[in-house]
DNA sequence: ATATCCAAAACTGTATACAATTTTGTGCAC
DNA sequence: GTGCACAAAATTGTATACAGTTTTGGATAT
């Protein structure tokens, strides 16, 4: 059963090891004594964050702000106020007094998260490889190293959110900043298109792929980067299953049922 | 004096003429008795939206919470859940213990950020166009038309909103609908950048930029929208002055001086 | 037995009160 | 006269209490 409680767990996993959270930001300047220290508010964000990338929250969970009160120790306005942020980011749905859930891409939602992931990525690729230096090829393996051990370790969620990093990083790499938070939130939102449309038959496709791409970078090849990303991303949206579910009544049964049954 | 004093007018402005803002969302579903009305969170929202793009509120300008409450009649947590909207979408700045600011795009971010339209825009006019029908031809013909009025009436704030919503338009047209999104933020800094930035001496280019797009979009020809949409933007970017400016102290005189001079 | 309606419970929306931090103004020492 | 330190005022961050809406459960009538 899959539920909310399970954020317990989420939210000491984060704490215990939130390096992973912090591999991308390694200058942080503090300018001023409290500006840059994290609040309630962004913990709690992050947490929730995370385990909706790491599919421990299923797509159409409850997100009752007296429950997640309860779980994260702050009032209910840190919490409303998270949620808030979350929903901007497309990753919970809120509805006018019914609360927040996380968020159901629809089928052509999840196209159109792909679409534009086609449409910036190569190009981001393509800039990172030609301006990439020693420092960003260093990021980029740390990435796919801690991948690679969480995939040993059995932890596929912590491996796929790992995997959406990559693809982050390499946006940040190529320097350009609002493409590359447009590109962290295609991720996100990529995140919950996975957890509702993947089809199981479909193998992991992308451990190669990333390995691919780090070697254009590492011969700063961006044409090359260009291609592989294209390729990639034309690879994922290729095991997923967007067709059309035939009868309209997916709406209500087989939802309530999703959400229930799954975990 | 340029202050949130100022949004008195901004308000009413808003309250009587809300006819601009509605122009693009003909069609409201009611599924719900009280699903889709609107919020005071909304109308602020929207207000203070709108007195930005208007250049009623000067980039800078600090947003204090009871200033805020009292002008809009309510209460600080719908301030503060209106500024944190106003934050993500960029308009305007949240330092902590600090306060609300309008924001102030850096000479990096405003390259960035038409960097990005450049990117996006031409395509998504090419979709547009491709896809172009009665309806949509009649809601751009009616912004151009909106926009010749507000400049004939001397309110050039007001034009330049309408501008920005004429590219907004035309991505929705695309029916890219999380595409039409970005451009939607990006046009929003585009209007900070334009206050910051933009020198005096240069006319004002677009106004048959628009019309030549309106032609391809009558003819329905992608190709020529595509080259017509990113001249319109290259256009737009040399009339700014993105040059650093040379002397480091303009972080605190001349931001001072601008923020209290105009108006 | 089923459907409808009404009441109670649960939950979200908003306002207000309190705590923590920053800013500002004053006084003292050098 | 200048610089630093401390205190008061102002402003933001957080918690709690209350109001409005939605949901749920049961009772009643058909």
């Amino acid at each position: 059963m899959l539920s909310v409680k399970c954020l317990y767990r989420a939210v000491h996993t984060y704490k215990m090891i939130p390096m992973d959270n912090l591999i991308h930001h390694p200058m942080e300047t503090s300018l001023s004594p409290t500006a840059n220290r994290e609040t309630p508010r962004d913990r709690m964000v992050q947490a929730l964050s995370q385990a909706i990338h790491e599919h421990h929250l299923a797509p159409g969970t409850k997100l009752g702000e007296d429950e997640l009160s309860d779980v994260f120790s702050v009032s209910r306005t840190v919490v409303r106020s998270a949620l808030q942020s979350l929903a901007h980011e497309n990753l919970v749905e809120l509805k006018r007094n019914r609360g927040a859930f996380v968020a159901r891409p629809t089928i052509r939602e999840a196209r159109e998260v792909f679409e534009a992931r086609a449409l910036l990525e190569p190009r981001t690729a393509r800039s990172a490889a030609e301006r990439m230096t020693p420092e960003g090829l260093a990021i980029l393996e740390a990435h796919i190293e801690a991948e690679h051990k969480a995939l040993a370790a059995g932890e596929a969620g912590k491996a796929l959110r790992l995997s959406g990093q990559f693809h982050i990083e390499i946006s940040r790499l190529a320097d350009q900043t609002i493409i590359a938070n447009f590109i962290e939130q295609l991720i996100a939102r990529s995140s919950l298109v996975i957890a509702l449309y993947w089809q199981r038959q479909s193998a992991l496709c992308d451990k190669h792929a990333h390995h691919a791409l780090m070697e254009a970078f590492r011969a700063a090849d961006g044409k090359e980067a260009e291609a592989l990303m294209t390729s990639h991303l034309v690879d994922i949206v290729s095991a997923l299953d967007l067709r059309e579910r035939p009868h309209g009544d997916t709406n209500l049964k087989d939802i309530l049922s999703r959400i229930g049954g799954t975990g």
